[in-house]
Order: C-alpha cells, then sequence, then structure tokens
RNA sequence: GUGACUGUAGCUCAAUUGGUUAGAGCACCGGACUGUGGCUCCGGGGGUUGCGGGUUCAAUUCCCGUCAGUCACC
C-alpha cells in the first residue's frame, strides 16, 4: 500500500471497515487510538499497547513542546524512537490546550498568546510554528493547528473560529510544504497533515468548513473537531451525520476527543474510522470501568468481597488475573498498580470494542450487534443519557 | 500516692465574655470527568461534647465528684 493509502473494505450504512497505510504500519479500521500526551499513554508501557492490539496512539504538541521540548524530542530520533513506540503515531497541534487555558490566552488573527501551564511563562503559537513543532516530533499523522471553541458556543461565535481555523488550515499547509522542501523528518517516513472540521453544533457551518476544506487540497484524512466539548450527546451525533455527508468516502475521518463507549459505536455508525480519548486512562485513575453492562466505580463498598474480574466476558490482562475485590483495596490505598490495571482494562476495553465493530462490519452483522450493544451498555449504566 | 494539664465526629482540631439546630479538614459513602495534572469538582451519612451530679432562663463553656491519658514530684 501507498503511504497514507485508505482503503475502503466494507460499508454499512455510513459505517465502514478499512485499512489506513502509514510509515510505521497499518490501521485497521474502525480503531481506537489511546492518548499518550506526553509521550507515555499513562501507565501503560508500550508493550502492554502492542500486547492489546493497539494500533496508533497520540501524543500532544503543545505538551511535548513545553516538556522536554520538541527539538530535544527531534536530537533524540524522533517520537517513535524516543518513546519506543514503533508503530504509528498521531500529534494533536495544541489548539485544544491552548483553548482550555481560559483566562490564560488571547487569540488574535496571526496566533495565539498564552502562557505556559508549567511555569506561567509567555508564549505564542501561530499555524507555522506548530507545523514546527508537530515536523521535529516526527508523528505519522500531525493535525493542523485550530481555534476551539466551547460546545454550546452561538452561531456568531463558531462561525468566526470556524473561519479562522479555515485560514490557519491555509497557513499550516503552506509551511507544512516548505518544510517538506527544506527539512527531513527524524526517524524515517512521511507525515500526513489532517485538516480539522470545525463550526460547532450548527450544522450550516459544519457543511461549509467541510467543504471548504475539501476544496483546499486532496488530504489524505480529516479531522473533526470541537465535538465532546459540553454539548448535548445528540447534536453531537447529528453533526457527525452531517458531516459525513460533506467529507469524501475514501478518506478517513478521526473524530478529536471521543469518546466514551457509547460515543465510538455511535461514531462508527456515522461514518467514523478514528477515535482518540483520555477517558479510558483518565477515568481508569479515578476508578471508572468500562464494562459491556455499563460504567462502574470499582471503589464502591459493593465490591469489598466480589472475587469477579471487572467484566467477565472480557480477556485483557487485568481481567484474566486480578479480582474487583481486590483493585477495589488497591485504590481505596492509593497503590499505584490500581492506576494501572483500570487503565489496561479501559484501554483494551475501548479497542476490543473497535475491533467487534470491525468484525461484524466485515462479516455483514454491524447493525444487529450494535444495537444488541448500544441497549446493553445502557440497560444498566449509571450515567444517565443525555 | 500527690499535683498540674487534657478529654468535642473514625482521626486532627474549632466553637465570641455561658446564648439559634456543636463546625472544618482528612477519612468514609455516592456522583461527575470526552483533542490528560494520579488533579479537581459536586452531594451525603456520621456527635448522649469521657461519665454522673450541681448552678443557670440557657452549659462544650462555670462548680463538685468520678474515670482515662500525658507530664512533674514522692
Amino acid at each position: 500500500m501507498n503511504q497514507f493509502e485508505f482503503t475502503l473494505e466494507t460499508t454499512t450504512g455510513a459505517a465502514r471497515a478499512a485499512r489506513f497505510a502509514t510509515p510505521h504500519g497499518v490501521v485497521h479500521s474502525p480503531a481506537f487510538m489511546a492518548v499518550g500526551t506526553l509521550a507515555t499513554v499513562k501507565a501503560l508501557d508500550p508493550m502492554d499497547l502492542r500486547a492489546m492490539g493497539a494500533q496508533m496512539i497520540l501524543a500532544n504538541a503543545y505538551h511535548l513542546h513545553l516538556r522536554p521540548g520538541d527539538e530535544t524530542i527531534r536530537e533524540l530520533g524522533g517520537l517513535h524512537e524516543f518513546m519506543h513506540w514503533h508503530g504509528p503515531i498521531l500529534t494533536d497541534s495544541g489548539g485544544f490546550q491552548v483553548f482550555s487555558l481560559e483566562g490564560l490566552r488571547t487569540v488574535d488573527e496571526d496566533g495565539v498568546d498564552f502562557r505556559s501551564h508549567l511555569d506561567g511563562s509567555k508564549r505564542r503559537f501561530t499555524p507555522e510554528s506548530v507545523m514546527r513543532i508537530e515536523r521535529n516530533l516526527g508523528a505519522d499523522v500531525i493535525m493542523q493547528f485550530d481555534h476551539v471553541i466551547p460546545g454550546q458556543s452561538e452561531h456568531t461565535i463558531a462561525r468566526d473560529a470556524s473561519e479562522r481555523s479555515l485560514r490557519w488550515l491555509a497557513r499550516c499547509r503552506a509551511e507544512f510544504e516548505r518544510l517538506n522542501e527544506v527539512d527531513v523528518i527524524p526517524g524515517r517516513g512521511e507525515q500526513a497533515l489532517f485538516p480539522i472540521v470545525q463550526g460547532g453544533i450548527h450544522a450550516d457551518l459544519r457543511r461549509e468548513a467541510a467543504r471548504a476544506v475539501r476544496g483546499m487540497g486532496d488530504w489524505k484524512g480529516f479531522g473533526i473537531g470541537g465535538l465532546s466539548v459540553g454539548e448535548p450527546k445528540p447534536d453531537m451525533y447529528r453533526i457527525l451525520e452531517e458531516v459525513h455527508e460533506e467529507l469524501p468516502a475514501d478518506r478517513p475521518r478521526y473524530l478529536m476527543g471521543v469518546g466514551f463507549p457509547e460515543d465510538l459505536v455511535e461514531g462508527v455508525r456515522r461514518g467514523v474510522d478514528l477515535f482518540d480519548c483520555v477517558a479510558p486512562t483518565r477515568m481508569g485513575r479515578n476508578g471508572a470501568v468500562f464494562t459491556a453492562d455499563g460504567r462502574l466505580n470499582i471503589k464502591r463498598a459493593e465490591f469489598r468481597l466480589d472475587r469477579r474480574p471487572l467484566d467477565p466476558e472480557c480477556d485483557c490482562a487485568t481481567c484474566s488475573r486480578f479480582s474487583r475485590a481486590y483493585i477495589r483495596h488497591l485504590f481505596l490505598a492509593d497503590e499505584i498498580l490500581g492506576l494501572r490495571l483500570l487503565s489496561l482494562h479501559n484501554v483494551h476495553f475501548l479497542v476490543s470494542l473497535m475491533r467487534q465493530a470491525r468484525e461484524t462490519l466485515l462479516g455483514g452483522t454491524f447493525d444487529a450487534w450494535s444495537d444488541a450493544w448500544l441497549q446493553r451498555y445502557h440497560s444498566r449504566t449509571t450515567t444517565a443519557p443525555a
């Protein structure tokens, strides 16, 4: 396969199974990408990720620029070499991080001034500087620098941010192409730049953004951003349906920052190929466990004498060995193994969930499987449907 | 044995000169977390103020006794 070639294998409605070729290996989609912001999927070793079948992981340009520095990582051979993950990597640009520094940053047309969350030092990101950072990190797929806004933002705010993101995309692409001429990528291979479709929860803006992005070039894939940032779930699902109709079928769609198990299934049904989310690891560190019957909190007293695994149907390295009672004890005692065991299980759960989606797509049973899966997951989940 | 000091929530401590229904932190019991701070946030259950008397309209607060702990002295 050619670099970044996306080969559709089958479709069921909007849902697709495909292969996405990168310089560091092929991603079989739909797929969940574990998040390793600081060049580590928190509490997990690359060996754990490989063993559970994780295919591609994320890292973050903002965080790694501040520490240890993208130049440092470049000198050390790039991200793959640095963190000893030799599969595909995607870096997020830092648009979301800058957005979340509310009160510590100001956006203007040229870029963003902000203060480092580490030491308060003044910093400035522009589309060009972010492209250079992501080049130094050397991921397979890099994301454009975009302007992220809260999920419920009104039309005028959303349009302003979306249009700015489009203008920044043009500058990202120009700098990306310039660097391709004058610079090499650390490690080996090539990079693909993904644009990000914005537009908040407004259908017209989303469609305009998708069309505008398409018109700007022959992209290797598309990011869908600005979702799961405070808007109701039905809005997110509705927007995915709108965007699906505007994006080319023969390119991967990456839904940024999503999500919870039910969001992955809903996303696949609406044409999404790639997901990433901090939920499995962050929530795992806080005691939440994904199971086929919904979420549970391992710290609850009801598990004090529970000898069962977290999820009786799970074959991960945690569930094949440890009881709920033991892991509960680890959490109440603040033992670090507890964080690790739940992070491992939760990431495995999402990776495995997408593997099931892929297998049922290829087997022609996806609709029935996803219906049944969603019904079962919601039937006993503790989180109220939005 | 004598004297001094201290006893308030599971723990560490608050509670104007005696004045509403004795509070807080931690712990405990639940919940939240979506392009990552192991953080944080929200809610909840918990008290015969060591025990027994007394004074007072009113006692965690003042008085007496008693028990326990700490320290000092025989």
